[in-house]
DNA sequence: TTGAAAGCGCTAACAG
DNA sequence: CTGTTAGCGCTTTCAA
């Protein structure tokens, strides 16, 4: 029962492992009676076919690859749990890795991805500009990221319209009067901290604020990130905080906290990222909210679209981030 | 540049496969000028080894299957950042699945894991019954639950010590004058449930009080069930809520809320797992704290020893969950 | 419609 | 110390 092999099924079925393989994998005519001989031998011995060897023969595996920064970071798991359920869907694995942002990581999980000839990999790349997906690239195994884009390369991707949903956000801070808002922002070597940034100040131009580089501090997507960068922020006094990221609005919440701020009493605050805390508890928060599961699941089914098209033009899929106003009286 | 074999490398370096073999694997000796020039080979032609031919030949894959309920409880993406944590340094890669804890669909991802011949498989068990691994087992793969166990198999297993915190908790609840303590437990098929409520009633006998089953109510360990499960309670207006998981805690505090009840005023809550959104939020909630990361962590040491010396006596690693109490006033 | 035979890329005996 | 050879379990021509 060990290890039961094609070859022993087709004895116990009293046919050739080539009929079996047929049988197994719906190729061609296989009479009806040989068919069924082979469907009872495999599952009387418990037949299961070594994927190795079968991957080995026909050079395709069905494992996708899931790069992503850190799965602790509760962004994330939504993407991954979209991911998987396409995955599944059809018939893949999904290998996880955490890059924790950091580029030699993620490098040495793009080589395992090509040493496991992973079908294919969804990436949040660490950094637009130094990722270097090159070692995918030249095995042909297709890439699509997911909530950040890679720059200069021409690969499919599934993001959020950052931008816009930076701009509203600022834009109804403005509304509620706010004038000097301080801005989180998050490590500029991706797209959507960028991006982000970039909706932020045109948000601003639009309502005709002045831009004050002075009001903008980058913190690194963490809580501690988002703390100190907050906590810089509000020496200037601003009257609001758009905080650019869920880990960093906690942080900011720390850090009115230890201000001995409130809000949205003493200072108006908005956030990134609808998140399970949200649910009850603390003051409600207006927060941009983003389709995290689906945007795992887009990203997953684009991988698969590519995978059985490799010719086809790279594709940016762009779902849109809204704004969830959720303010009392202040 | 598409596909470098060994075949590929040997003739680049004037050696024969088996000696480019030898020195990726560290084997025998290799005279220093032949293993310098596989090695120069190696990296111009930029080759990776095919690891579904590796595994072929040596039957054994670096690969952990990592089986959880959902990944997007708040509770797992720390569990499954130790499992990878551990798995990546000792050069294995982890696939995760998400059982949704339906025993369906758990049976599939094992069946997976054993076509894969996945090295070991780190496994949340919906159901410590019904869970069948006989998959895996038949093919000699190494199992290690964590968080739950399996009873009736002998498996290795990394869990907490629940019996001792719910009856910790649930004295110290006593402690502060609860008498009428609401119970919300868990799934019963899980390990992790039943202890809980053997926690709770050991606790509760342990201070001289009655316990009242029509102040047990069970969820699924989901914010909704929850939500329900302390609704009902709160009908028999308990003194006291003590919720047995982070996402039923969450559903508590919105039936509190729903109920026109605050805590810690109206109503004592002790919850379980800390989690984010606990930093600097909400009123500060007495918890049960779980070591979440070292679980992951030694579920997967526990598994990687254990496909080392396969004929070891199963273990069982109970780490210790502490009472941290974070009330104000009442 | 079925079977025989070759070979995917690698490692492990076995010679030398 | 190194090369030759066989074979892991599967799929896929090619013949019959």
């Amino acid at each position: 029962m060990q290890n039961v092999t094609i070859g022993d099924v087709a004895k116990a079925a009293g046919v050739s492992p080539a009929t079996v393989s047929r049988v197994l994998n719906a190729n061609q005519g296989v009479a009806d009676e040989l068919r069924q001989r082979v469907v009872a031998a495999v599952d009387q011995l418990g037949y299961q076919p070594n994927s190795q060897a079968r991957s080995l023969r026909t050079r395709a595996t069905s494992v996708l690859g899931l790069i992503i920064s850190d799965i602790t970071n509760p962004f994330f798991p939504e993407i991954a749990r979209g991911v998987e359920d396409a995955a599944h869907a059809a018939g893949f694995s999904v290998v996880l890795a955490n890059t924790d942002e950091d580029l030699a990581k993620e490098q040495r999980y793009l080589e395992v991805a090509a040493a496991e000839r992973m079908a294919g990999v969804v990436l949040a790349p660490a950094s637009s500009a130094e990722t270097d997906i090159g070692v995918l690239r030249s095995r042909g195994i297709p890439v699509v990221t997911v909530d950040r884009r890679l720059l200069g390369h021409p690969v499919d991707s599934v993001t959020v319209d950052n931008l816009a949903a930076a701009r509203e956000a600022t834009l109804y801070l403005v509304g509620t009067g706010c004038r000097r808002i301080g801005f989180v922002g998050g490590p500029l070597a991706t797209t959507t901290a960028a991006d982000r940034l970039a909706g932020y100040r045109e948000g601003l131009a639009e309502a005709g604020l002045p831009f004050d580089p002075d009001l903008v501090a980058h913190g690194d997507y963490r809580i501690d990130g988002g703390r100190t960068a907050s906590k810089h922020l509000l020496q200037l006094s601003p009257d609001a905080l758009f905080v650019s990221n869920n880990l960093m609005t906690i942080g900011a919440i720390t850090a009115l906290d230890d201000a001995g701020l409130r809000h949205p009493h003493d200072i108006a605050l908005v956030g990134f990222d609808d998140q399970t805390w949200q649910t009850g508890l603390l003051p409600p928060l207006t927060l941009v909210t983003q389709p995290t599961y689906e945007l795992g699941k887009r990203a997953a089914t684009a991988l698969l679209d590519r995978i059985r098209t490799p010719e086809a033009p790279p594709n940016d899929v762009v779902l849109p981030a809204t704004l969830a106003v959720h303010e009392p009286r202040r």
